[in-house]
RNA sequence: GUCUCAAUAGCUCAGCUGGAUAGAGCAACGCCCUUCUAAGGCGUCGGUCGGGGGUUCGAAUCCCUCUUGGGACACCA
């Protein structure tokens, strides 16, 4: 039971039925400002009941409650404000941590399954910066699922498929060189891509060339096959290099390619439920009830389209997995999209599509606008962790010349500043992308919280930390630091149910920011009765702060 | 035009389901390495929470409206 439900508890008993244990448990605040405690009760809410001043009711239950766990019980105010006994909490909390280990903050197997569709690059282009944030974000989102006991399917829906291998199959015929592509597949094929747009501008049958090669690949045609194929091997060549770099990994590769043979099942249904309306020569569902657009389903020459493609993967994802969620870890440009593709699934009957969540996200802007493949707008994701790890390498060679496994820790260092850089804030902001922003190893960054943990971990080396519990008097910055622990897993629940992987970010640097001002001013490793105590409160900390980092996909280096 | 997301310190952003004097980081300035990694800590400076209405005992937070910016609106994904 956590000190909050403690508190509602001992107010139900002295307020009485006029309000629930958990209505009193919702009330209850952390206060700002420390001399307010640590706990408070705002009883506004029971004037109207007791007929009295908020302030009155405050003075009277502040003078009923009697606790051991409170060392001090005030009434500010309209507020009831307590303050925890820091001794005896500080000793609960931390024999937790240290006793439950990274599994501390973790909720019981629930027996439920989470799907993710994340990350999700489109083959034959280049592993961009503006993929970095859906593979990120997903990445943590599936995480903290896991913490909160969820099984969780991560899938990577390559976006294999669609009219954009017709250009660009156009493109290679037209301007291609075979040895140009196997030499740096990707590089030619952006350019061949970037060509075939400007050309089209000019050229507008173009267009229709690459939507007949599409319906060529669709329909099986040899030729189109096997340059498909191939750019596809390439590509995945590529991403997985930078995947590796990044730590992240998948349950499922199945991309939009996977569905082509599940489109007519889903075409099937709708025809079934007389969904399916021919309009201007394409077959859509009509949404205009729901207020929207309506989705296409088939283009006029009979290709199908994104829509059908999500749709059909939709189908076979709520028929395969029976999940109770499933997240699409996409762009918030998409979401009038995924709108229309869930009522799209509600009009086929469904019943868990409720469970069915777009996790939309800003963009990454160059000055000031959206970045983009076709205008060649475009940063190169590998060029960034590299330029990262380069910079982590430099701090290591000043900072740290002796350091043993320099070259690892540049890795988890470089690319953790960059991934941490990304879900540092709320995913809905726009970023404007900036590379010596991301390349700043000081504030609140990746590496603070990586140093920070590294430094703990010097002190339990130098100090020879033997596993004992915390037995130690709390001070103001042991009790920062401990108040921190403590809030773990509501944080967790709180980055789960809003799906908002900077709450942990956050929560991660408040606490390193708690330990810094701790080790300013307390001197650990001091030869006296508490310092096994005081590495107590250390090692907890870099449980947590390894624990924090890694739901975030982040490394925490012992030494750096 | 319609829909949608955003607007908080010079800059980048927090601010939990509305609650007590709006917080960090960066930048600027001043301190702290003869004792635990200075990728750190301490301090100073800095805000009519985009404007205007409304709901409420109480609004940065909820509602309406306006302004500004991003994005999406049929055969791309």
């Amino acid at each position: 039971m956590s000190y909050k439900q403690q508190y509602a508890q001992v107010l139900h008993d002295v307020i009485g039925d006029a309000l629930s244990q958990e209505e009193i448990e919702q009330l209850i605040e952390q206060p700002k400002h420390e001399d307010h405690g640590d706990l408070a009760f705002p009883c506004f809410q029971l004037a109207k009941a007791f007929r009295k001043a908020p302030m009155m009711i405050a003075t009277e239950l502040a003078e009923k409650i009697d606790n051991p766990l409170f060392s001090n019980v005030q009434a500010a105010g309209p507020y009831v404000n307590v303050f925890l006994n820091r001794e005896v909490v500080s000793r609960e909390i931390i024999k937790r941590v240290l006793e439950e280990q990274q599994a501390y903050g973790s909720s019981e197997l629930n027996g439920k399954t989470i799907v993710t569709d994340f990350s999700s690059p489109n083959i034959a282009k280049p592993f961009s910066m503006g993929h970095l944030r859906s593979t990120v974000i997903g990445n943590a989102l599936n995480q903290i699922s896991r913490k909160k006991g969820y099984e969780v399917v991560g899938i990577n829906h390559l976006g294999d498929w669609g009219t954009q291998f017709g250009k660009l199959m156009v493109a290679y015929n037209m301007w291609g060189k075979e040895e140009d592509v196997r030499s740096e597949p990707i590089k030619e094929l952006l350019k061949l891509y970037v060509r075939f747009h400007e050309e089209a501008e000019e050229n507008p049958g173009l267009e229709d060339e690459g939507r007949a090669w599409f319906k060529k690949l669709e329909q099986g045609d040899e030729q189109a096959t096997a340059l498909w194929t191939w750019f596809r091997e390439v590509s995945l060549v590529e991403f997985s290099r930078v995947y590796e770099m990044l730590g992240v990994s998948f349950d499922s590769l199945n991309g939009e390619a996977f569905y082509n043979d599940k489109m007519q099942h889903v075409i099937d249904l709708l025809e079934e439920k007389d969904l399916l309306v021919e309009s201007e020569g394409a077959m859509v569902v009509d949404l205009e009830a729901e207020g929207m657009p309506p989705a296409l389903i088939k283009k006029k020459d009979g290709a199908t389209l994104y829509a059908t493609r999500d749709l059909a993967a939709a189908v076979y994802r709520l028929e395969t997995y029976g999940f109770e969620q499933a997240f699409y870890v996409v762009g918030g440009e998409q979401a009038l999209h995924f709108k229309q593709l869930f009522a799209v699934l509600k009009k086929l009957g469904f019943e868990n599509v409720d469970g069915m969540h777009h996790v939309p996200f800003g963009l990454i802007m160059k000055d000031g606008k959206k970045m983009s493949t076709r205008k060649g707008r475009i940063v190169l994701l590998e060029e960034v962790l590299q330029d990262a790890i380069n910079v982590a390498k430099q701090n290591i060679a000043e900072k740290n010349p002796n350091l043993a496994n320099a070259e690892q820790t540049a890795r988890e260092v470089g690319v953790g500043a960059v991934i941490f850089h990304d879900l540092k804030n709320e995913r809905m902001n726009n970023i404007e992308f900036d590379l010596e922003q991301m390349l700043k190893f000081e504030g609140e960054t990746g590496p603070y919280v990586q140093y920070t943990n590294a430094r703990a971990n010097s002190l339990l080396r130098k100090g020879a930390y033997d596993g004992s519990a915390f037995n130690g008097s709390a001070d103001d910055y042991s009790w920062g630091v401990v108040s921190m622990l403590n809030q773990f897993s509501a944080v967790i629940d709180r980055a789960f149910t809003r799906r908002e992987p900077s709450i942990i970010s956050r929560y991660v640097l408040d606490l390193a920011q708690s330990f810094n001002k701790y080790y300013g001013q307390v001197r650990v490793l001091e030869d006296d009765a508490e310092k096994q105590s005081r590495l107590a409160l250390v090692k907890s900390v870099t449980i947590v702060l390894t624990e924090g980092l890694r739901l975030l996909g982040v490394g925490a280096p012992e030494e750096m």
